[in-house]
DNA sequence: TGTACATCAGTGAACGCGCGTTCACTGATGTAC
DNA sequence: TGTACATCAGTGAACGCGCGTTCACTGATGTAC
């Protein structure tokens, strides 16, 4: 369906409704988590009837999709503007905690566990390369000090498939990829609540993450 | 509600049944995640009505505590036996990584997102610090080529409070705590499948991650 | 060993709820002449 | 500027479904004398 003219009042109008049904998705998503979104209890919220919302989204996997793909935009939009103003690699990395913490949820729906039965479509990983991209920019800059394993990087220097498109010296690809799985690591852990029955302090161990990655 | 003696037919019958119920749990969760897991969906699996299943849980959120104590339960008997055995720390690492994609859903159920509206029961914690505590004692055996940051230690140091009940070096604490936050930022990440965006080789990176942490 | 009673597993009906989604329709808004 | 028509937002009823949970009841199993 080839949307029309986005400029005439009915179009700006949609785009208004559609915002307002997403800010109301993701504040359901922040009460309750994804598995509980819920096209009727949005549109209650609204003020309107259950199935208004389909004048809006095909159905509750479209949402979804759009969220994700918002959420995605936003966390690529959040690192980019923080690497362009100057931002170095530990920078990007504390850009990425205040993303997460500023609303958990919608860091789970990207990197937590999946939503049963939702099949993320291709385009958010086109996104998601973006975000790779920026953070392996920071990397390649933040080289010279940082070490890498050998058994990886002959992983990594193998690993035409995806890094073609994406030059860059395998040490850097090394520490991006440790950079992400550790912070993962620390956040998805904290975001669940894991550190508090041992009482850790969850931005110590992200910030000595940090400096031991920047050996 | 005071069990009875357990080797009376009737008890044993039950205990059975509870344990058949649990195993199509886990086949449920295994297949649509945890917040999908359904008590009526479960009886009509095993031939019965609904609110049969009402003799042995008092309700859903009941079966999920259990289900929850079982994996952590089992997953401590494994790493125990393993340490038992003579697994060393990487011995360790394995085991748990082979525990988490035999099922990577009863993973997920332990340390991922957290099941929406669901609050893990108290005594559970207590299984949970006695993995923590096989792990520590490994750390603790593997310490004198481990690295340690030193603003991780003071926090460390400092941090009586549960470390009180578990004597262990500091250094040993930082090995434990970036073991469990770069392992489990590996494993979940390569459960919800991001490394396949990138066609990454997830045991290469947890391999890898392992030599890491021993130096 | 047999009878009387208590215990308990499991059933079927019912309650109230919310879900996603389709459909025929009303009424307002925009468009073309 | 006014009229005729097309477009589209939103409604209400309905479908079919599954959920958790309660309740009165049947029938089988165990217990006590």
């Amino acid at each position: 369906m080839a949307t029309s003219d986005p400029n005439t009042p009915r179009e700006r109008y949609r785009t208004q409704v559609r915002a307002e049904v997403m800010e109301r998705a993701w504040e359901q998503i922040a009460t309750a988590g994804a598995s509980a979104l819920s096209l009727n209890a949005i549109a209650k919220q609204m003020g309107m009837s259950g199935p208004a919302l389909y004048r809006y989204f095909a159905n509750r996997d479209e949402l979804i999709t759009e969220l994700v793909r918002e959420a995605y935009r936003d966390l690529a939009d959040t690192l980019r503007t923080a690497a362009d103003t100057g931002a170095d690699l530990p920078g990007l990395a504390r850009a990425l905690r205040t993303w997460a913490l500023a609303d958990p949820q919608r860091y789970l729906l990207l990197y937590g566990t999946p939503v049963p039965g939702y099949q993320a479509p291709e385009d958010t990983t086109a996104i998601s390369q973006e975000i790779a991209v920026t953070l392996i920019d920071a990397c390649t800059a933040a080289l010279p000090s940082a070490a890498s394993s050998s058994a990886l990087s002959t992983h990594l220097a193998d690993h035409r498939t995806w890094a073609a498109d994406h030059p860059a010296p395998p040490e850097a690809l090394a520490l991006f990829l440790a950079l992400w799985t550790r912070l993962h690591g620390v956040l998805s852990l904290e975001l669940a609540g894991h550190f508090t029955g041992m009482k850790f302090d969850a931005e110590v161990l992200f910030e000595s993450e940090l400096a031991t990655l920047l050996g």
